[in-house]
DNA sequence: ATGAATCCCTGACTATGGTCAGGTATTCTG
DNA sequence: CAGAATACCTGACCATAGTCAGGGATTCAT
């Protein structure tokens, strides 16, 4: 067969081995080893010691020397020691190398924003390469508690209320539904679970306590693009552990059922359908669910 | 801003690139260079002289000769001279180079069919590759002319019958239309094109003709992925060219508004509107447009 | 305080990919 | 048929990426 899946799939790595390639190439056109410009591009993107530049660029440490040696005589890269513990060396760009540094952003936004401008419908495109830089790197998906404040806890949040509105035929308005405070989903009374796939977060989920025995689960999203890796369950699970450690010992939330695959994911890992605690315009489903309490870390 | 197209292009990148080089190395595990597991793959694909190898992977002379030396010598690859012209050397695998070629096939399978079967959605995920591959290599888009019976145009051919079927309230069925013979659609009566990107077809078009001064256009698709990048106008002018090449002088179609992006793209690139032609169940707009006869080889 | 561990460096070495200048055999061109 | 062009090869050379052993400075652990 000549169509067939892995003929595709390769069609698509040569396309994009041949872009990867191409990139290099206009890389060494500013006349320096890819060695070279991969350290300089690890120095400006903010890593700031010699440890974190051999893990993040993967390189042996006489390599590592060799080329911020060479960066160094050009005048690109300072290096001192780290007044803190003197066997480091932390590294910094100068004027000039800031201003390489540039240069080569430039080379690689220039082919992006050409191919993006070039293409007849640039948020597909964008979408499908979420879709499949998603499912490549499924294996690294992290889950990271933070701040339901910070900038990618804002971003799912706000993709997750658009889909609401979406979804919802009377659509959405966070301000007439029990929007939880940001304090009730961060630690001591809750926490606030984003998935992040290198970089980019995929989905969030956010555990609503008052200190009490009886917490909320709120906020369950997941990207379009990441569904059905089993995110929404690893980000449960990680939640309840949460909870566990915190003294919790019943988990509520609510949801609707313009969302068929919450309702369903629910109902199917341990949740109990139990009658309206709240006066929320939007829910129409409601359940429980009680926790074993762990070994979690006392308060 | 974190979540710009910039951003996620970038990330997309990384991922991929991250994907390239493990399966580079899973083939460095093989014991061989990448250069030589390079060369080993072209051949067993069918690469068949010194000239094609190098042009396909666009390698210098010497590192050329010098790869397939490397090869001989462990009994992978056995050149001859080309009997045609001794000049030449024609290149072939031993049983043991087949074998060799049948492992590294295996390792590249194996990764493709890990990737799908673990992915929720695998028809989602190779749609958005095809998008993204058909995207990147867009510059190298290629026009070939072709008998209409070959796998290729088949392949385009029943997915513009799926896609009418798809598309007309009341469904399609070939036999019904006026298929045109195979014949009439190659030459000296007519032609047929499939825009081809990097081995896979995503878009045809037929000009049938009888010899005399009228022809008709028929069997026009892209591909979905394909679509708005011009490639409909550019298959059009091609078969334009074709036909003021064979003595045509009036052009004539037929199609329906079910495919308002025909009727649209007809209606601005020159053709009139005319009466119906024919008396084919499926189309109701017809359109004709006039051509100059070009320098055209004589028939 | 002393030995172990660490961080980074240097110097020696290797494999690979890549370039270049010929060189030989063959084919094409007029 | 002579000279130009083509196809492939060899040998010399180079830069880069990468490995490895060891060494100096510093910090950690007991």
């Amino acid at each position: 067969m000549k169509h067939d899946p892995v003929a595709r799939i390769r069609r698509f790595n040569r396309a994009v081995t041949a872009e990867v390639g191409a990139l290099d190439d206009s890389f060494l056109g500013r006349g320096r080893s890819l060695g070279a410009a991969r350290v300089l591009n690890a120095i400006g993107h903010g890593i700031a010691d010699v440890a974190a530049l051999r893990a993040y660029l993967n390189l042996d440490s006489g390599l590592t020397s060799r080329l911020l040696r060479g960066l160094e005589s050009e005048g690109l890269v300072e290096t001192r020691t780290d007044p803190a513990d003197a066997r480091r060396r932390l590294l910094s760009l100068t004027a000039q190398g800031e201003a390489e540094y540039a240069a080569y952003e430039q080379l690689s936004d220039d082919r992006v924003r050409d191919l993006l401008r070039r293409h007849p419908k640039p948020d597909a495109l964008l979408a499908a390469m979420d879709l499949v830089a998603t499912a490549l790197a499924r294996d690294r998906i992290e889950m990271v508690e933070m701040d339901p404040r910070a900038a990618d806890a804002v971003h799912c949040l706000q993709s997750y209320y658009a889909e609401l509105a979406r979804r919802f035929s009377q659509g959405f308005d966070v301000s007439l539904s029990r929007d939880p405070e940001a304090t009730a989903m961060i630690r001591p009374r809750g926490s606030f679970i984003v998935a992040v796939s290198d970089g980019l977060p995929i989905g969030c989920a956010g555990l609503k306590g008052d200190g009490g025995k009886v917490a909320e689960i709120k906020r369950m999203w997941v990207a379009p693009e990441a569904r059905g890796l089993g995110l929404a369950r690893q980000m449960m699970s990680r939640l309840e552990a949460d909870a566990a450690e915190l003294g919790v010992e019943v988990l509520r939330l609510d949801t609707n059922s313009a969302l068929p695959e919450a309702v369903a994911l629910y109902r199917n890992s341990g949740w109990t359908e139990i009658e309206r605690f709240n006066d929320d315009p939007y829910p129409d489903h409601f359940f429980e669910k009680r926790i074993d309490a762990r070994d979690g870390a006392p308060a």
